[in-house]
DNA sequence: TAGATTGTTAATCGATTAACAATC
DNA sequence: TAGATTGTTAATCGATTAACAATC
């Protein structure tokens, strides 16, 4: 039975790692798999692996472990996943390209549904099929398509504005690949993606 | 004085925020800056700050606060980003040619120094510069480039195979954009930032 | 039945925050 | 001196892991 703790951050930030490899045992027809299994394949203790899933429901068998069709869907209705999301992107410079093109990757119902930069010269351009539209338009485009995440590739002292025009928009989730902190009500989540402070963060471990 | 307990990941990840804050501060010219004002700033709790700086030394002064100039120096010591830190790249599609481009970005003395990819119509062509090679030439370039970190941005099922290489010719830090799980020995740092994963975590947050 | 593996409790470990003496 | 702010201790909070009864 799902419980109604509050869910830390840590276990939603596995579940997706959980969902791509049963995605994977799926395509190759294995039916169940083990906490053990999934621990050794995923570098995760199995035992968190158990109380991940254990938050949400009983759904493995005793002796037995979990069947691999149920636990993917159910990590999917957890994910929210179940419905089409419809994401926008902020910025259609060279990694705004580079991501739209990853809308084949974004399988699992996530779909790019808009693309947005006030650069004159891009305006009326498409990128990956998907037309890019001046900001003004933001808010109106994301309410008729009922978009409802966006990923923000602008140069950073752009982000925070674009960040606060994705709030007023009602966009409650933004992964922000801008090398800049930026600021929301609590109600909006921001998941950071920069390379420099990644890269940065990885260099004090050097020799 | 710098202690040597064992350093906290979350506080290694926090350092280049900082940084980043203080680097604006001097641009600025702003001479002298408090944890309170860091932690407004940065949706940080200023006692955080003191104890993660506290961490390496004894940085600030009481009733003043913290000099900026002195304090970028010391979390550039820190982040080992006094000396030029290079990176290899492996995969030059669009999202490698994107961050291929951010070499303008990565100042703080990183700098893409090699880039890699297997397809034989990409051999010779340059992104940004800098010369497309085989990856049969990885080991030797990264021994004379004495290149240290890297990123991969090849497909999800060539990471494993690529971070195998990367670790053999001696890389110790890899920040992965492929959508998948790799690993490597314990003494290599692998720091994650798909954009599926960290889309569907975000999903988890809606409504 | 014997072996395997879950779900869960208890123990451990680690990270964050509050509070305050020290001191600029 | 009065006000501000650090560095640090103690308290709190949260996350991970070990262990094992339940049970397939």
């Amino acid at each position: 039975m799902a419980k109604h703790e509050k869910i830390s951050e840590a276990v939603v930030r596995r579940l997706p790692i959980y969902l791509r490899y049963l995605s994977y045992l799926q395509q190759n027809e294995v039916t169940t798999v083990s906490s053990q299994q999934m621990g050794k394949n995923l570098d995760v203790n199995p035992a968190q692996i158990r109380k991940d899933l254990a938050t949400f429901g009983d759904f493995g068998k005793k002796g037995i472990g979990y069947d691999v069709n149920y636990l993917v869907e159910k990590i999917r209705q957890i994910l929210k996943l179940t419905d089409e999301i419809r994401v926008a992107l902020v910025g259609a410079g060279h990694l705004g390209h580079a991501i739209s093109n990853y809308n084949a990757y974004l399988k699992d119902n996530m779909r790019i549904a808009a693309i947005f930069d006030n650069d004159p010269g891009k305006l009326g351009k498409e990128v990956a099929g998907i037309p890019i539209q001046p900001l003004n338009e933001l808010a109106d485009t994301i309410a008729q398509r009922q978009i409802k995440l966006a990923i923000i590739t602008v140069p950073a002292p752009a982000a925070q504005s674009v960040c606060d025009q994705l709030t007023q928009a009602g966009i409650k989730g933004i992964l922000n690949f801008a090398p800049t902190t930026i600021r929301a009500k609590k109600d909006v989540r921001i998941h950071y993606a920069d390379v420099t402070s990644n890269l940065q963060s990885l260099a004090y471990y050097l020799t």
